[in-house]
DNA sequence: TGCAAAATAGCACGATCGTTCGATTTGAGC
DNA sequence: GCTCAAATCGAACGATCGTGCTATTTTGCA
């Protein structure tokens, strides 16, 4: 999870572009907006007209504020990836190494893409609306989640040298397995509006859990200290 | 599996309305023609006059086989239901029941969504175009994988009653499970363009299988007897 | 308080959308 | 081959889209 450097207020955090302020507290606010319009109708559905009426400015003003449409979904798009970091990826760093920071990363994303009846996940719905469309949105949007991977697969290594999941376990397939219950959940629970959907994926990640623990022998022990300061 | 019944030629079925044909034809033409570029752009994106571009025929006379949009949109996913049925559904029926009829359900069922690098899933595609949007089209497509969800937990019921899986197997926990082995192999494969999906999912499958698999001393016995022409 | 710059509004454009309607072509049955 | 209905076309509609301009207002700083 690195791919959030550059904003467009780089330059203001440089130091130079004295003072007006103003326009990046708006375009905060429109971008929060876009983002909730966005998780209803997705990234396609997005149109500078419905946004600038739900924010009762004009179009030209909304549009002002990005310069582009697909400058807006990509604006979107890394909006989306800062609360995801900072609701699911953060906290759970907290937690110690291992099976812990694991469970507290599937929870958080499970709470995430189920969060509250409504309001969908945009990596998900935006992966299928791109998934056929090159461009510098489906780009950022595949770079994000790639980075999100990443990160689940490092907390998965860390949980096999913690001596918490076997030895011989496949981060990549284990992740698969994981993302597979998130995007049942996603489904079942959003589109058919499936009730138990929750407890069923929370259910199958202890399943996973299961397989993927260490034989007996191992159990409790460490395949290595893990001390270097320098392995997070 | 059954939702398929009433279609606009019902009428000419039942007799009524004696000869011409080209229509049906035609139309045919045209739904084959939407479906390839549904699965492109999404149900959303199925756009009149794109279709009669890409016909070769007017707007209008696209537009006159269906009456509108919307009607186009169920067309095509009645479409897409009636070709799963027949390359996933019928012919994994025609193996016996229980651990071979599952394992084909899933085999044609990952080679359907996965189908020859492009042409994606309208049922998945779908589900989340439609996920936040209510009408006759969501309805469609929700009864329509519901009726799939249906089929596969029989199957998985009767893999049970032929005491190749744990006789206390919840169905619906394993097909949430499946289903997820599904939802991620299209995301990685479509989205990702990730190489080795396909086997992650047939290795996931293979972990269901097992974890599912009836306790030693059952193996191989049947629960109860499967006489009963009725339970298919 | 005044001034430059930033933020926003207003208007128009070309394109595309689904849809309507009347005219025209094509088809099949006598 | 004639006829009538079915199939198709062509043009136009209102709406919405993203975007480009030029005013106008608002903002932050001297």
């Amino acid at each position: 999870m690195q791919p959030d450097t550059d904003d467009t207020d780089a330059i203001d955090r440089a130091g130079r572009r004295p003072a007006p302020h103003k326009g990046q507290q708006t375009r905060a606010a429109i971008l929060d907006a876009a983002l909730g319009l966005a998780s209803h109708v997705g990234l396609e559905g997005l149109s500078i007209g419905a946004l600038a009426e739900m924010m009762q400015m004009s179009k030209s003003g909304v549009f002002a504020h990005f310069g582009s449409r697909e400058e807006l979904q990509i604006s979107v798009v890394r909006e989306y990836h800062a609360r995801f970091e900072s609701e699911v990826f953060f906290p759970a760093m907290g937690e110690a190494r291992g099976l812990p920071r694991l469970r507290a990363l599937f929870e958080r994303w499970v709470r995430r893409v189920s969060v509250e009846i409504d309001s969908g996940c945009i990596y998900i719905s935006g992966a299928v609306e791109f998934d056929d469309r090159p461009g510098p949105v489906r780009d950022a949007l595949a770079s994000m989640v790639r980075a999100w991977h990443d990160a689940m697969q490092r907390a998965i290594h860390l949980g096999v040298q913690e001596g918490h999941l076997a030895p011989d376990t496949d981060a990549h397939q284990m992740l698969f397995e994981m993302h597979g219950l998130i995007l049942a959940l996603h489904h079942d629970a959003r589109f058919l509006r499936q009730a138990g959907s929750l407890e069923r994926a929370g259910r199958g990640f202890e399943h996973l859990l299961a397989r993927y623990m260490p034989p007996a022998s191992l159990e409790g022990h460490r395949a290595r200290p893990s001390s270097s300061a320098l392995t997070r």
